[in-house]
DNA sequence: GTCTCTTGTATTAGCGCTAACCGCCTCCTA
DNA sequence: TAGGAGGCGGTTAGCGCTAATACAAGAGAC
């Protein structure tokens, strides 16, 4: 590469003071007079100096750096909170590194060692499986502070997460208000147990007295628009009598949406619909969905904050679970 | 924090060996015999060694750490691109150091230093603006290895990107040939000088013997779905006669074609849309949109394997610029 | 039996930085 | 004028790792 860098001793050379001055000088310390600083400062400017992060890590055994992990970005809610991460870290003066685990727990944990040997200062997950997070308790045990973004008040590590389960009761509690009795489900991420969506919706039919029915019920593999298509059409080619939908996602919604409107069904006289992370595209859509809101800044906010608490303190505390109670957001899909 | 890391030094007191030797054991030197390679490796395993990276990095000169700046990852194909440049690069053993400019030049300068002062092997930048890139050329004469993901052919720096402005006049033509001649615009990034979408729709308009009325243009501040609700609004508002428009972004088309739902025109009867980036949300949209796509895989590919090529080489070489020319996918929102 | 040559390991130095400690001045006070 | 007290700066050590070099012991060559 043969890429030269300014380094203190540079500085100390161009100066005339030794290395430990100079290092001082630019850290602004009292011991240093006002015109030495000066005078390194300006040969700081000239020489182009910029810090060695990595040198400066080694020895203050912090990078500044916290690892971000998602699964898979392109569900565009979770493009808002990596952003949003990003921005609180940089503001606290922490950089993100980033990585997806495209769902796989292998992938997860490969990541995670990855993280640990770049020596991050915490940890932001999103774990591809919200039940089995033993290999995540065992980070938080080695002392590395871990916030998740999803999880439940019992996962022996900290939580800052929208209530996900408390959503699918709101929403299927609306439906019901509304008086639908044959209410399907589009779930995600049924196949690695995350099932906080299709709990809080068997609650709520639980509480009005209906059961459940599995031919109400679908779980594609995806999040995607098509996947969401394709889930409706399995579920109307069943003959079940449905007349409203949880979407897990507005991006299943919209493709059930789109399905809806190939057919001539009428949303939301024939039928209701309502989806989960409140995006945008939910919002203009050809019916505008209603939507179980993400608050993509109170999550972001929390677990930052949470996160910088743990790295600054000596031990790690009892783990906390913050769960934060969603809005549902009416609109066209399942008002008359 | 008190978190107590295994050195090599620790793996060496366990087995006797001196640090250096349990070094050249863990990174399989064949001067090291089968047998205490072995011994070294269980003691590994038995403390749970994980090489310390940054350690590394200081001596080795290099980080295997590539910084990804993006303007804003609320543009669906950035996320697309953010993820799969991210999967590239840990395929290569690199890591991927994330941040966000928000389209603010000085942001933008800031995150490229901190990169710097990080040590990053390479950076990866969609730039805020694609003209003013004297900043980023001083970057690359300083011996950084640098791809930009959107810039001109005399960029001066090595560009991997679509080819926006051949998109822009693809997507006119067809238009064109459809029969419009009042065509609208809503570009965006006007204002930081980001023209090429509206340079290829004056080519294709100019080609055709058509002046460019600027009744017909409008240039929102953001790319999102309200954005391109307001702008159609403004266009129509203005009663210029448009038939056909041209949004910069699927996003914008989306919004657009939203507005036209509200007012009761057809698509594409009384107005014809085509939009950019060939998102999913357009593909199953009301009426699905036609978009100039944007090719990811390819466009990700290429951008990493240059940037490993610069990262690799002796010095750096001629700035390489590769235009991608894109399709454009034809649906219902422009076809009769 | 001396002299290489090999094999296996230890020693040393150094990456760029910070932190702990040391030592020299000058100035003030008793 | 002796003796602290500050002010200012240098010296040394060390973060965890790698690379260059040194070295000891045994094998083989003559």
């Amino acid at each position: 590469m043969g890429r030269p860098i300014t380094r203190l001793k540079d500085i100390a050379n161009r100066t005339g003071f030794s290395v430990n001055t100079v290092s001082l000088a630019l850290r602004d310390s009292p011991r240093i007079p006002e015109d030495t600083r000066l005078t390194i400062r300006q040969a700081a400017e000239a020489l182009n100096y910029l810090p060695n992060h990595i040198a400066k890590s080694l020895v203050s055994r912090e990078t500044k750096t916290v690892g971000l992990v998602l699964t898979s970005i392109t569900n565009p809610v979770l493009t808002r909170v990596a952003q949003a991460i990003e921005l609180r870290l940089a503001e606290r003066g922490y950089s993100t590194l980033f990585a997806t685990s495209n769902g796989d727990p292998e992938e997860q944990k490969k990541v995670i060692e990855m993280f640990r040997s770049r020596q991050v200062d915490g940890m932001l997950i999103y774990p591809s499986s919200h039940r089995d997070l033993d290999h995540i308790r065992r980070v938080r045990q080695a002392g590395h502070p871990v916030v998740l973004l999803v999880g439940d008040p019992d996962a022996g590590v900290d939580v800052v997460s929208m209530d996900t389960r408390q959503g699918g009761y709101k929403a299927v509690r609306h439906l019901l208000e509304l008086g639908h009795r044959r209410i399907g489900l589009i779930d995600g991420g049924h196949e690695r147990g995350n099932l906080e969506k299709a709990e809080g919706y068997r609650q709520a039919l639980a509480e009005a007295g209906i059961g459940v029915d599995d031919g109400l019920l679908v779980a594609p593999r995806t999040h995607s628009v098509a996947g969401g298509h394709a889930a409706m059409a399995e579920l109307m080619a069943r003959g079940a009598g449905m007349t409203a939908l949880l979407a897990a996602t507005d991006s299943l919604a919209l493709g059930a949406l789109r399905w809806t409107q190939e057919k001539g069904l009428r949303v939301p006289d024939d039928m209701a619909i309502v989806g989960f992370d409140n995006i945008e595209f939910a919002e203009y859509a050809a019916t505008p969905i209603s939507s179980v809101d993400y608050a993509v800044a109170r999550v972001t906010e929390l677990a930052v904050e949470r996160l910088i608490g743990l790295i600054g303190a000596d031990a790690l505390p009892e783990p906390q679970v913050k769960l934060i109670e969603p809005e549902l957001v009416l609109r066209a899909s399942s008002e008359g």
